[in-house]
DNA sequence: CTCGGTGCAAAGGGTTTGCATACAT
DNA sequence: ATGTATGCAAACCCTTTGCACCGAG
């Protein structure tokens, strides 16, 4: 019983709008406030439903990226690809980090017989910034 | 001015029994709902707002864990020690990894000119008793 | 014309907090 | 006696959802 058929999906300026705020990021990693916020700028009246909405809709797609750092709320990331984050402790600032594959632990997971297939890397610490004087 | 002086704290039947829960809980990283369940077992007057706050105690005094696993509660951990996490996809349960360090990530935060400190990695794939049959 | 998307506002789920009281010290 | 910890309930915060209307196809 496959039968149901994908429901036609629309092309609205809601949805461009908000992606277009999550691509003109940076490495920001705005939660859905900021990109509220934003997006408000362009499409006054939109609402915070819609944007939660359409980005629930990019992550699904595989149009943006979406992490949850430590705090409370998630971050949506303009990188789809999978990658790791550093987190500042004392300024909150997110950075990218291209790290390969972490071998320990993918090793660890295997050697009890569990079969990964995929992670979430966060490094916490003090940024290049913060370190400054 | 560190004139403040430490409040003095008292150790109580609740506190108690918080830690007893956590540490009875085996590899189950429990949220507060459920130490809050079986807490209540041997204390039925006890409320859900002394366990967030018998147990945001345990986490600042190190004597237990807390871990964001990519759902949204927060599971608390009888290992204090720093260690990973894998979750399995299909059943939700969760296992302790012992890896070392991961050295990508942490050579990819340093190379940005970070200082890491702390990390948390999480695997997720499918469990070893999810894989049978 | 259809029916998926929107705006609004209310509901939800997890966690925190203000306050009067209980109790460890 | 002192003031920290508790119980209760309300507040908080982020996110999701129900519903009538709007508008892309």
């Amino acid at each position: 019983m496959t039968g149901e058929r994908a429901t036609r999906r629309r092309s609205t300026q809601q949805l461009a709008v908000v992606l277009a705020a999550v691509r003109e990021s940076g490495r920001e990693h705005p939660s859905a406030e900021t990109i509220f916020a934003r997006v408000r700028d362009r499409l006054p009246r939109i609402s915070l439903g819609t944007v939660y909405r359409n980005l629930q809709r990019l992550v699904d797609d595989g149009a943006i990226g979406m992490a949850q750092l430590g705090d409370r709320v998630v971050r949506y990331d303009p990188t789809a690809s999978a990658h790791d984050h550093f987190v500042c402790l004392d300024c909150g600032d997110v950075d990218d980090l291209v790290a390969g594959a972490p071998e320990g632990g993918l090793r660890a997971a295997r050697q009890a017989g569990h079969a990964p297939t995929s992670h979430a890397l966060v490094v916490y610490g003090r940024c290049r910034a913060c370190q400054e004087g």
